[in-house]
DNA sequence: CCCCACTCGATGCACCTGCATCAATCTTGA
DNA sequence: TCAAGATTGATGCAGGTGCATCGAGTGGGG
């Protein structure tokens, strides 16, 4: 016999969704509001600059940011016409590339991590003591083990300047 | 001086977009798979199958749903499109209008949930206890308080045939 | 060496979203 | 009663996403 979700599984995930969609719409209108680009580019930005020598290989940037290939593809386009990264060649695979983040690019990270920062201080550090955001990370995770690897770093271990959804 | 958010702040957040966001992508992918069109369809008849008499103002829809205006509208006139709903006349206001939900609509929105509650099960239920399930709407639910009014039933009361996101 | 299978990245298409704005209608208040 | 303003719902436009597919390039087995 087919079994029924417990109600308190479709609690979760009802508010699962729903408060992710608000909190991060409202980090969105932060950040919109301060004149700066949606969060995907901050995240690109952010890995490029952390990469080694500030480029990464397409399909690496891919795998980091966990979203479909022609999303990275088309969003490296606008990151390169807004002059934040530039395209290089790749001499050693030459179907491939890299993807350079400019000096623009670095700079566009590091202001936007300050209105960044801020609004989730403002939308989730407030809202939760250390204790409970710990708890809520540790829920997160057991969840996301759910379905495919999390590829997330350890509740720990986030540097100075950080996030990447 | 401006402050930091706290380390635990930024790591929940980072899971909580993350996770949600491979969650619903799992959801998603099973109830397309599956021959369904998108949650937001299930949603909306959701919303219309428990309304008295099936009919709802797109202005209702809209604030049970919490999505803009024109996104409405436009979700309307693809489930009239499809034929699960049908657009009626509002005698009492010639602005607006009443949308009804058809025996067609009715009878999809039965048949998703069959596939949409197994796979909250599949992706919620069999990872969290029903305690945890628990711990995590109310941490949840205290982050959703911080933008705006949350309008979502309290941790019990989720009838049978129950989510909307 | 060559062919086949695979990987890398781009792109045409359909659809969906956000934004701004519109026309129609309702409500308010002077 | 009537004008000003608010509310309802639709829509043109720009941009973003998913899907399928493509062409270029690589690499391994025969």
């Amino acid at each position: 016999m087919k079994r029924k979700p417990s109600t308190e599984a479709t609690s979760a995930w009802i508010r699962l969704m729903r408060v992710q969609s608000r909190v991060l719409d409202c980090v969105e209108q932060d950040l919109k509001k301060a004149g700066f680009p949606p969060l995907a580019w901050y995240d690109a930005l952010l890995e490029l600059s952390r990469a080694p020598s500030g480029e990464l290989r397409p399909v690496e940037l891919e795998r980091q940011m966990l979203i479909p290939q022609y999303s990275t593809s088309r969003l490296i386009d606008r990151l390169v016409d807004e002059g934040l990264a530039c395209r290089r060649e790749c001499k050693i695979d030459k179907r491939g590339q890299f993807v350079e983040i400019t000096e623009a690019g670095r700079e566009l990270q590091k202001r936007m991590w300050g209105a960044y920062s801020a609004a989730i201080e403002k939308y989730v550090g407030s809202k939760l003591s250390d204790a409970d955001a710990v708890k809520l990370s540790g829920l997160l995770d057991r969840l996301g083990c759910a379905c495919g690897e999390m590829k997330l770093p350890p509740v720990v271990n986030v540097n100075e300047t950080s996030p990447s959804r």
